[in-house]
DNA sequence: GAGTGGTCTAGACCACTTT
DNA sequence: AAGTGGTCTAGACCACTCC
């Protein structure tokens, strides 16, 4: 049995989401609507969506309705990559390079990611800013969970938002492990600077809606003009 | 016009908790008792306290009660050091030398600084995890803010429970910007490893519940066997 | 059992966006 | 003017903590 009734209307809109009958971008019931749906009062309903916007997947707006949030470059840029310049404000890469392949996945692909699977894409990538190598990127999925990915090249800019449109797949949330190292000599030829510069190296996990680990990237960046930024509260 | 009225709740009871009225630790009063006071329903407090607890200024327990935030140890040291093992478990972390000295603001230090003080104290720490030296952290606050603090050494493990327990400051939030460098001449001396190893630096401005920048802090990381965890949503 | 926060309801009115 | 989310109220009952 559901034990709170926010929490069911909750699910049900997931599920709804997942399901592909809200789509991306698309304006869901008004909250007298959905009370209605699932028997509840519109304050129940309510609060059900203020937590679903808590999570960052519908947004809200006053006077226009409750919308399946639409992953778009600016928004995924501003999420989930998180250097900024001397000024704090956002940075916006340019691609160099993308190599993309189909092999199999190591022990540790294998244990992490969703659904165990034997065989992975692998996107490596080289991004630039202002003229100036600034980092390079080694994702990791499921060949299963993204058909075709490699027929797709060259990929956009933003993967999360390919993976949301072409294969409902919506990320919302990631996790970075960050350590500091030298750029290595294939990293650092890459990026053209010396294997002894310093980098920092980020290993990331990231999750879908149901928490689902869709993504591994390894990320290097050169922190010479840009920094990480994080905000802690 | 009139504000939003859990707003003006919310305000009332900032008010109070850095006017001393509710100590670090206190109990506030009942949903019911806060809504009598300020001439609101209960609903409306409710929203005021969700809301401040949202920012981390209290804490709820259902059964129990409301309370002011207390910094402590174990969660100072969780929200705001965000070293972590291999297994994504908390570092804990050992003190081993610490040196403080009053001096001139630094240019840089009058502006940002909440009260754009004249003079700075300067903590100077090395921490150290299972034996090994692990960081280096360099804090700068205002004298006038922190009087005697000078006297006080040697300071607690983690500055923040004493901000708030001995001068009433309470660190709500704070900003990392970090960069990754070799270690230097200096610093690679005060940790023990050669100037060429890399590690994360990071710049942080600390802010207390009014969104003041009250501590400024360079900090400089060895990542041989911990990480800098980051967590979007 | 008394007191607390957590959930839920039903209704009113306000502020914003679009037609 | 119509429709949306945002605020506010007043009341009910539930779940948890402590005595």
């Amino acid at each position: 049995m559901p034990k709170k009734l926010y929490q069911s209307v909750f699910d049900g809109i997931v599920q709804r989401i997942v399901g592909g009958g809200y789509a991306p971008g698309m304006m869901l019931p008004s909250e007298f609507e959905i009370a209605g749906e699932f028997g509840v009062s519109q304050g129940t309903a309510r609060k059900a969506l203020i937590e679903l916007e808590k999570k960052g997947i519908v947004e809200r707006r006053q006077g226009k309705g409750t919308f399946v949030t639409l992953r778009t470059p600016e928004n995924s840029l501003f999420h989930f990559f998180r250097l900024r310049d001397e000024n704090g404000n956002q940075v916006v890469p340019d691609l160099l390079d993308e190599k993309i392949r189909k092999r199999e996945a190591t022990t540790r692909e294998h244990e992490r990611l969703f659904g165990q699977p034997e065989e992975v894409f692998e996107i490596s990538r080289v991004r630039s800013f202002e003229q100036k190598p600034l980092c390079h990127e080694l994702s990791v999925v499921s060949v299963s969970l993204f058909p075709g990915l490699i027929e797709r090249a060259p990929l956009p800019n933003t993967l999360y938002v390919l993976f949301q449109q072409a294969y409902g797949c919506a990320i919302i949330s990631a996790r970075d492990k960050l350590t500091a190292k030298p750029a290595g000599a294939v990293i650092g030829a890459a990026l053209g600077v010396d294997p002894e510069v310093s980098v920092i190296a980020g290993s990331r996990e990231s999750l879908d809606l149901l928490e689902r680990v869709i993504e591994l990237r390894d990320s290097v960046y050169l922190t010479d003009n840009v920094h990480y930024s994080v905000v802690m509260d």
